[in-house]
DNA sequence: TAATCCATCACCTGAAACAGTGATTGTTAC
DNA sequence: GTAACAATCACTGTTTCAGGTGATGGATTA
């Protein structure tokens, strides 16, 4: 089917999910068991003396976390594939384990075709999500603003205004309103999203897709 | 092979393109061609009456480019999946389809296997990126950057204090600086980067990733 | 060697932002 | 029916930013 040998490696700190990926993928045509490790200090010693195609990461681990050993993994080995796996499915930790270099994510009660297609997808160069950790990653942004204090629509538009680079009484001018008010929505902007000037403002506003 | 049939439209306004894929999909074993368009006005009346299941889009076309058709398509056909279609490997492009709600990105220039690949894994709601385009979406950072200027050690450093909110004196204390100094690399980064206050530097940086 | 750029420091001026306080009107929600 | 809030406007300070102009030393490089 595949004419060459994917080495899998995976960490994770569930000695039954290593089983059960273990059993999924033992008898799979061009899988290769590279090893497993159930931390992170477990992992990077292995690839010291040894090395892997495919790394399937737990993203939620004792000590380093997934997305920090995927941000060293890459650095050292930008060679290894990471596929992030969690028994949950959490946008941020997508976005940020993407962030650090992963080339996809999976749930861990994803399928053995599912498992299958995102190896050899990686594997390949390719990125891939899983349905479900997909649309998460889509679905993030909304998730992630929900947690943030409701802006009125007055206050998105100077939002947007200020983020364009109009200052206080250009924006007073454009939309016909004093400069006062326009300096007022501002410092409630300020509060609301709980920040103190200017470019924390537009970095928060920016970062959750506010403008 | 497959035991479904996965209808696919094409929207490109290059006939030999559309005659190409054609070509590549006529014999292909579940995949049925819903159709054809060359511009984004004739996709959406194809959908009035019509469906498919895969949406091949390029990403450049007259009058309502990809992007835009994307947003329209998704809004009413959620269920429809859109692959994005281009000649050429454009980072910035490849984001906004993403964001507007496509499914994945290949290169016209795929092999068949690609093509299919992508086609079956965005019809099974999963995302895909073809390998260039995939890497292009990781290092479109960098890809962006280099569009910018380059900025010094000492003025990413600034900018990056900067957007964490500090002032310009806070700035001086921190690293042992002249207020002057600061307010100098600061008016640098603005000249540099061509903005014209914080607000404005603080987006570009953000959304180029620079901090 | 001359040119270029980085990093540093300095001063001046005007504009803008930030902080605090307070007010009125209108609508929504309990 | 009143409490809450959005949206509006107002005044007063203080701090910070932005524009301009200029200088020096050191490193790199063509």
């Amino acid at each position: 089917m595949y004419n060459y040998m994917i080495r899998v490696f995976i960490v994770d700190d569930h000695p039954v999910v290593i089983e059960g990926i273990h059993a999924l993928l033992q008898n799979e045509k061009g899988i290769e068991w590279a090893g497993q490790a159930m931390n992170a200090q477990s992992c990077l010693g292995f690839f010291v003396n040894n090395t892997a195609d495919v790394v399937l990461m737990d993203i939620s681990m004792p000590g380093m976390d997934g997305i920090e050993l995927c941000a060293v993994m890459k650095e050292r080995y930008p060679g290894v594939f990471i596929l992030g796996l969690s028994t949950f499915n959490q946008g941020l930790y997508i976005k940020k384990m993407m962030e650090n270099g992963a080339s996809g994510y999976i749930l861990k009660n994803s399928s053995k075709e599912e498992l299958l297609k995102a190896i050899h997808a990686v594997y390949e160069g390719n990125i891939f999500f899983s349905g479900e950790s997909g649309s998460a990653l889509q679905e993030y942004q909304k998730s992630s603003m929900t947690q943030l204090p409701v802006l009125s629509p007055r206050e998105k538009e100077i939002l947007g205004l200020i983020a364009e680079g109009y200052t206080n009484p250009q924006i007073a001018e454009k939309i016909f309103l004093s400069s006062f008010t326009v300096d007022s929505h501002r410092k409630n902007l300020l509060a609301k999203l709980n920040v103190k000037n200017t470019a924390t403002l537009i970095k928060l506003a920016v970062e959750h897709h506010l403008i």
